[in-house]
DNA sequence: TATGAATGAGAATTCATTCAT
DNA sequence: GATGAATGAATTCTCATTCAT
């Protein structure tokens, strides 16, 4: 009996995320009223705010989500020998996401409020941390491993990683021809080259 | 007499684009009141209109500007022998801007602009086409020269570049420790591996 | 067992009226919201209501306590011989009260309310009578002894008295300098040319 | 022609005073909505904002201009040989003043206001402060020439005096029966056995 | 009684844009 | 062109109160 209410509750204010990711992606942050979200979760305008308190707040939430779910994604990734396997395949899933125009608009969202907002910089800059400490961790993993250039700089290699990741879900917003599904050879092909050990 | 107001019209104009890219980079399209730019140029909230028909009119002419500034650069670009060296102080220039970071902010802030309004759409996706022409011009002429490896898929290397650009703009918005200008040697390792002559 | 229950209610509704004079002192009546109040009792923001029907009531019920505790100190008051010493007794007594701001920024509160909201207006005018019949009992008493000049009307200046209570509490709340504890002398002074039989 | 427009600009400022002073006295402060005030002066709702910069400037600017008023008043009374006979014309006019239910509610209101937000406390007190100085000037001059006991602490007098003003306003909102025009006559009463050389 | 989620009508602003001068 | 007052719709958030549990 105690349990319901906290699970309703959690499930309530998921299922606000869930609304406000969608209408984020559509209109932008700042162009989705508080009454767009309510409406999308089926709820009355005032009562969003008894799971959050305020509009950012929402953005936070979502944001911090999100960077649970890559961590949770590295965590699992790393269980196996193929390191450098493992990267390509974090970059398929990239190319997979950015197949959800919805997914990649709200990436771009938030970096942009994130150029703007110390609240959610703070928290996209935390999460982008954690990033780019898996791809090292890959990295160094991988060149110990003979998987990946020994040479290269990991904490560049893998800042640029990251640039690759930003630049895909930027993509789908600028150029509406942009198919992610028709990238992964190329996406192969750099990879590869980039950092394969050198003959 | 007759030369003068004209002039006069296009540096107000230019004013007024000025003050919006800084209000626009600092704070964001939408969260930038039209009197602030207003203020920020030193004219009367009426008179802006004299000038640009509404707000998005405002963003719509930078999109264009900026895609002027890239066709350009590229023009001047294009006179020279050192093609895939072109394209590494394409490269070098990125970076450069990248180090402004208004300039990547509104970068960023145009994009997801773009993922949403069909009308800065239209003109983004404009220039982003003929940026991506203009980069598979420089790889084919590259290739041709044997300056770039003639085996990759200039439309699909065009557009990873490009990714890569967007993806530099990022990264200033994410990570507050990312310093463009460290970044050179780091971005030629990865051009030259990914597009020269393989052996 | 049938004893516990009313005595816990009426605790409980006890508890209430504190918690929202200290709310209403420091606050304001409308800037007070009954979630606050709540959370200073320690109750859920639904049972305030089990012991008041709105909000309304709760000052309602405020002021009624007022005007009881004010009864009861003339009853205790009345049983003595100098009626004058009585009178100013009474006063030193409001400027003790005075002394405590949020008493007297409660006081303040309710004859702000009673001049808009027809039923506080009834309550505090009922209080307000009584004060003045019980200042009327004594100056009446008081002249009958030759305590008090009789020659004066005695409804004017109780009416005069009730003033000076009001404006002493109006003094804390606009003049931070006011110290009620320095002023029972002049008081005195006040009182004593005023109301004594003249030579 | 460059005259016309800061007048029209003032005048329209009076008027939204006027209408919210209206607003304030009868419903309080807390109580009007700046729609009320909009429409008592026949205005949008948003048009308010070119004036004030928010609500409590309103009464902020009130305040300030009874201030100004009470300080022209005695400006105009020092200009006499009857010391004694001013201050009692001062109250003579607190009373006639307290015959406008609606000065004496904006009076309580502002009062209470002034025990909770510190940017109205400031203005308040300043008002008090020079109103107290006011009646010190009066009280020490007319000591001087014989017409008030000379014996009296002046500060701590001007101060009952005060409290005795802001009672008379009290009194209004809380004794439906009190009608200050009766009321000149005990005034002069209290007024001369205090403040009279004593024999 | 007690809880706290839910309601929905406001509240104070804000803002792009228009328009009279 | 230039000014800045005016408009009025929209926005975020608040809050007294209700109600299911």
């Amino acid at each position: 009996m105690r349990k319901v209410d906290p699970e309703k509750h959690a499930a309530r204010r998921q299922a606000i995320l869930d609304a406000a990711k969608a209408c984020f992606a559509k209109k932008g942050f700042h162009q989705t009223s508080t009454a767009e979200i309510c409406a999308a979760v089926g709820m009355s305008p005032g009562n969003l705010f008894h799971y959050f308190p305020n509009k950012q707040a929402i953005i936070g939430a979502i944001v911090d989500q999100e960077g649970e779910e890559t961590a949770a994604f590295f965590r699992d990734l790393g269980a196996r020998d193929d390191l450098y396997g493992a990267l390509v395949e974090f970059m398929d899933v990239v190319l997979d996401l950015a197949g959800d125009v919805d997914f990649a608009s709200l990436a771009l969202e938030i970096s942009a409020e994130a150029g703007r907002e110390p609240t959610i910089a703070a928290r996209v800059g935390r999460n982008d941390r954690e990033l780019r400490a898996a791809l090292e961790q890959l990295l160094t993993d991988a060149g110990a491993r003979g998987q990946v250039d020994p040479t290269l700089d990991i904490a560049d290699t893998a800042t640029w990683i990251a640039a690759l990741v930003d630049g895909v879900f930027n993509r789908v917003a600028v150029d509406p021809d942009f198919k992610p599904e028709n990238h992964h050879k190329t996406m192969r092909t750099l990879l590869g080259r980039y950092l394969r050990p050198q003959a």
